[in-house]
DNA sequence: TTCTTAATGCAACATATATCGCATTAAGGA
DNA sequence: TCCTTAATGCGATATATGTTGCATTAAGAA
């Protein structure tokens, strides 16, 4: 079953314009959305008050982002400026540390904590194109924290190392998922434990990954 | 500043009706809403939808139940079975792999994602209370998996653990993480290497969490 | 400058969400 | 059994959330 939809030839693409009013609107409408999410949270967040913290009319609103979520997402492709700093101490231990303690301030400041949520929920409530773009952006700030390895790498404090994201995610998923999941305390002899966690693992990634084929080894 | 509600004694509380039909509504709405959750999502989740699932009047379940997170919460209270059942293989690393295997089915199957994510999604659109009752239903669940630990303990598997929420979280938070922030696959490779890593972290727990007191020993 | 037309603003409209008053129902006690 | 009254069902109402038609505006090309 083919479209009812007439066929047209690629010369009778709608031709855009992406420059002028229509990136004013825009531009006027992503700050809006951050504005309003940082202060008051995604339940705040409609096309109406979108629509009259960016003076424009709530139809165009509607035109252009007929959901939420897609608000959401579209104001995340502008957010360029990284949320949490890569610290550079010369120790991993200390980069580590503070790494961590960042991303645990950056969970517990309230414009951030009602940012973030609004991620959740809008990766959750939206279409697949959304989410793939929550996780895109995700990803990316999480892959900017490599450049700590590395350069524990090239210091020789790290063996050359198979899986950043695997030492990357011991350092700050447990922080994750006592924020949004257990609720259970962030304190500073959690993040320590986290931080000894993630060296250990950077420091017997093979050992650590294989472990079934070297039971009796398995804590090197 | 006093209210102005006229002063009350303990005996003017309302009288409580728990059996009879205040209980059978409340049956009613609470299933409805996990039939509606799990089959739907938390997007499908409306009073309406609910009331009409559950045979009763929308303004019923607007009084009872004020908001959407409420709804959910009160829905978990009666959900006592367990999503994940801990195994018991007599092995610490199968029944860690096992355990982690389950909590990604889990993650994977459509009408438990649907639910686990409108916990989500309503415990961060709830008030302090509902988010209390979701963070205490997680740490329920999770406390249930320390057996496995214990019955290693006993076995000899692992030495006394000071801390079983440390190594609960090295095991599953990296899987929840992927799933809901940063969207990488969730395979085989990345579950044997957490469960390697919960059994590093475990192994040397306290040369873990004290890494900064004998630097040079990390690694143990 | 003038012309074309995508995008906007505006208003009317439709539907969904939430609240309230009131008559009726039924749980639990006398 | 009857009585009291908390809880419900029903309808009216108010507000919020989306949608559509149309005249107006302004970007970009001629």
């Amino acid at each position: 079953m083919r479209s009812s939809r007439p066929e047209v030839t690629e010369f009778d693409r709608v031709k855009e314009r992406p420059g002028g009013r229509n990136a004013r609107v825009r531009q006027a409408v992503v700050g809006a959305v951050l504005r309003i999410l940082q202060e008051q949270g995604y339940g705040s967040l409609s096309h109406r008050s979108v629509a009259a913290l960016a003076g424009v009319d709530s139809a165009t609103v509607y035109r252009r982002w007929p959901t939420r979520p897609r608000l959401v997402a579209d104001m995340l492709i502008d957010l360029s400026d990284t949320f949490v700093p890569v610290p550079n101490t010369g120790s991993i231990e200390r980069d580590f540390l503070t790494y961590l303690e960042s991303i645990t301030a950056m969970l517990d400041d309230p414009g951030m904590t009602k940012l973030t949520q609004a991620l959740f929920v809008a990766s959750i409530e939206g279409d697949e194109a959304v989410s793939d773009v929550l996780g895109e952006f995700w990803r990316g700030r999480f892959s900017r924290s490599y450049v700590m390895l590395e350069r524990a790498v090239q210091r020789g404090e790290l063996p050359p190392l198979l899986d950043q994201d695997a030492v990357v995610e011991a350092l700050v998923a447990p922080a994750w998922f006592r924020a949004f999941v257990s609720r259970l305390p962030n304190n500073e002899a959690f993040r320590r434990r986290c931080v000894g966690n993630a060296l250990v693992m950077a420091r017997n990634e093979l050992c650590v990954s294989e472990f079934r084929r070297v039971p009796g080894e398995v804590d090197c």
